[in-house]
Order: structure tokens, then C-alpha cells, then sequence
DNA sequence: ATTAGTATGGAACATTGTTCTACAAGCCCA
DNA sequence: TGGGCTTGTAGAACAATGTTCCATACTAAT
């Protein structure tokens, strides 16, 4: 549910046109712009770079302001990488929601490769999402935020249910499985942990033998 | 296939009997003895503080020998990484392996089940060897050595599928979705992703479906 | 025009990884 | 037992990083 006083921070990742810093006439950035050339600037480091690269001097010069911006607007590179954790998992629920198909289990299915393309496109916010998660240290309220996206994931479980084609009324259940193995996979895949020659064949293979086992009995 | 030259690093963590460092009569540690009491401080801090309390002044205070020690004999803070790292697998594959149970397709179960216990019991170890991957940046025979732990599993899926109890003959495209949906498991529970009441339950289920849908059709 | 808010530019401090240097302890071999 | 070599120790020093502080100045709102 919604709390009325969280901070959102609903900008996709390194896709809107960044407000140019006024620099050319004078030595300082608008005051409305500095959170959005900071988070701007943390994007592009985070995918150059990886987390490790996510210090403040960099993303200060990186987004050409002074590194103090980031004590005075996100109360230090703690409240920074919050924001970017939150702004990954909204892109990730983005994705998950946004796959389409003519069946419940079509869709599921869909959400599935949403979800492993998301991982693989940005694979460095997906370790800052999932490695990276005691050095963010997400308050309630960003983690609620970034759950969201199993939120959409139950929402299909359920669809599916409804349509008998998977098991059982526990729809919680049945998504953290599902958020399980598909996470699992992407993980093993970032880290090189992949024997297989076609990953995104095993990867297939594997969802279709967890619905497969999560089907109803005939 | 084994190098003759890798270092292996086969003490237990946190297991065997340190050596005392023998500092009543004298101010220096046995030399025969200070990489074992780097290690043994080292898997110590591990479990109390995780991989962010592993700082060279830290390890070599808790171990009583000057820092300069983990550079005399690990070449550094990167090199008692990888030991920790190669240890952490070796405990992994060990525990997989000594899994057992009256049919292969129970040995495989219960290896399933052994690989949740060591990381439940040992999360820090687990997040060192998944999630700081980057920082420990095994080489490449500590990642042959790690990754024994990967043949213990295919090994174990190569059973069940001798006696039909798992579909296919590709065992290392089917052990790898199988220890992606376990990695993924068991890392989602690490840091705090698990929405079900029981996650041993779901965990189970889990594996139970996906078995089943890796089981030959009938 | 004035005032309040806030961006800037370092300086400074603590922590951490790493190297360097000098000294000294201990181990091994003759 | 003694000598020589190996290696542990004790900081110092340097760079990088997170964070706070302080003084200055710019900008936005009234």
C-alpha cells in the first residue's frame, strides 16, 4: 500500500534527456536540477562502472556538480543508492508488466523473459538490486516500493489460477518459486556460473519444467 | 580437471582447532602458523560482520599479527579472498556431496536440501562466494576448484537420469537449472525476499515441481 | 532590493588498501 | 652452538573514499 510521505523516484534509468547543467554563464547548477544531473550521473557510472564505481566524488564530477550536492540532496551516497535501487526494481516491475500474450500463462511466460531481459540489459543495476542490498540498506518504504514487481508477478500467478492453468489457490506461493528459479538463473548467469552452451535455452527449459511441475494434475 | 600447481585450501571454516598464536613469552607468531590464524580471523569476522567487516587491519588484529602479515602471505587482501572463497565451495561440495538417500532421484532431494542448509547456516560464506564476486575476483583455478561443487551435482543428476528418474541426456543443462532454482532460492531468503511463511516449505515445493517437470513424461 | 535558501570549494578527519623501511626474532644447517 | 637467511613486526606514508565543516557566493522568492 501507499505511504504518503515516501520519496518516488519514478525516472527511468539513463532514458530521459538530462536537464543540461547551466554552466556556461555561471559556476552553479539550478537548484531544481542537481537530484536529477546526480541520479543521471549515477546511472551512467553504475552501468560503465558497475557499483564499485558509485563513489561521490565520481558521481559529482560526473554529473558536474560539487560533491556536497549529494550530502544536500539525498542526505549522502546512502540515500543516493537507495534511489537507484528503487528506480531499478520500478523499471524491472515496468518490464514484468508491460509482457503481453493471449493466455494468463502466455503472459507469465512472457514476464519470465521480461524479467531475464531486464537482468541481462542492465546487469550492473540488477547487482545493485540483488548484491548490493546491505550497502543500500533500503528503508521500509523503498523496499515496499521495490516489491512491487512481485506484486505483478502474484497478480499473474492468480490470473493463471483462475484460468486452471497452474495449481493451487497459494498464489504467494507459487510466485516466490517462480521469482525464485527465474532470479536464480539471471544471478548464476551475471556471476559466469552458466555450463550450458545456450543459456537462454536452459533458461527457457527451466521455466517451462517449473510450470510444467506447478500445473495442475491431469 | 586438477592443475598440479593450484593452492588448495582444504582446512574447514571455523572448524578446526586453531593454532594458539604463541605470543606469552614473545612477540611474534610461529611462521608455520600465520596464514592459518589469518584464515581462522578471517572466516571469524566473516560470520560475525559479513564480507564488509573483512579489512586487512581487522583480520590481522583478530588473528594478533601485524597487517603486513596478509601480504607476506596472501599477497594481499585479494588473495585471502579467494581463499575464503575456494574454502567456502569446497565446504559447499562436500555437504552436497555427503548427501545421500536409498535412489538417486532421494540423494538428489536431499543434496538440494544440504545446499540450503550450508547457506542458512553459513550466509555470510554464501554471500562472499555469490554476491562479492567481483571483489574476490577468483582466478581461474580458483574457479575450476569452486565449481567442483557444480560436478557434484552433475554427477547426481546423471544418476537419476541412468535410472529414469529424470528426463533427458544433456545432465549439465539439467543440473544447471536445478542449481539455478536453488541459488535463487536460497539468495532471495538471504536477503530477506520471501513472502510465504514457510520458506523451507517453498523451497521445497519448489524443487518438487521442478523435478517433476524435468521427470521423464509417463 | 532584500533576505533566505542553497550551491560551491575546498579543508579536514577517519578509515581502508597497500607499499616501504628498518629492525629483530626465529629457524635451519653446518 | 653459531651464523646466515628467512620472515614477522612496527609503524610511517601515500592514495582513495565517506563525511562533516566552514566560509563564500549565487539564486530564487518576496
Amino acid at each position: 500500500m501507499f505511504h504518503t510521505n515516501r520519496t518516488v523516484y519514478y525516472t527511468a534509468m539513463v532514458k530521459t534527456q538530462p536537464p543540461k547543467p547551466n554552466k556556461a554563464t555561471s559556476r552553479r547548477t539550478k537548484s531544481s536540477d542537481v537530484e536529477q544531473v546526480l541520479l543521471d550521473a549515477a546511472n551512467a557510472l553504475l552501468v560503465e562502472h558497475g557499483p564499485a564505481g558509485l563513489t561521490v566524488r565520481a558521481v559529482a564530477t560526473e554529473a558536474g556538480v560539487a560533491p556536497m550536492g549529494v550530502y544536500n540532496r539525498f542526505d549522502g551516497k546512502h540515500g543516493l543508492l537507495e534511489a537507484l535501487y528503487v528506480q531499478g526494481f520500478n523499471e524491472l516491475r515496468d518490464r514484468v508488466n508491460s509482457a503481453s500474450g493471449p493466455t494468463a500463462h502466455a503472459r507469465l511466460r512472457a514476464a519470465a523473459d521480461a524479467y531475464r531481459a531486464f537482468a541481462l540489459d542492465s546487469p550492473q543495476h540488477y547487482r545493485l538490486m540483488f548484491e548490493h542490498v546491505t550497502e543500500v540498506d533500503p528503508s521500509d518504504e523503498a523496499v515496499e516500493q521495490a516489491y512491487e514487481s512481485f506484486g505483478a508477478l502474484v497478480a499473474l500467478v492468480q490470473a493463471c489460477q483462475d484460468a486452471d492453468q497452474l495449481a493451487g489457490t497459494n498464489e504467494v506461493s507459487v510466485a516466490q518459486q517462480i521469482w525464485s528459479a527465474i532470479h536464480g538463473a539471471v544471478s548464476l548467469e551475471l556471476v559466469g556460473i552458466s555450463f550450458t552452451e545456450d543459456p537462454a535455452q536452459t533458461y527457457s527449459d527451466m521455466v517451462d519444467a517449473l510450470l510444467i511441475g506447478l500445473a495442475p494434475m491431469r
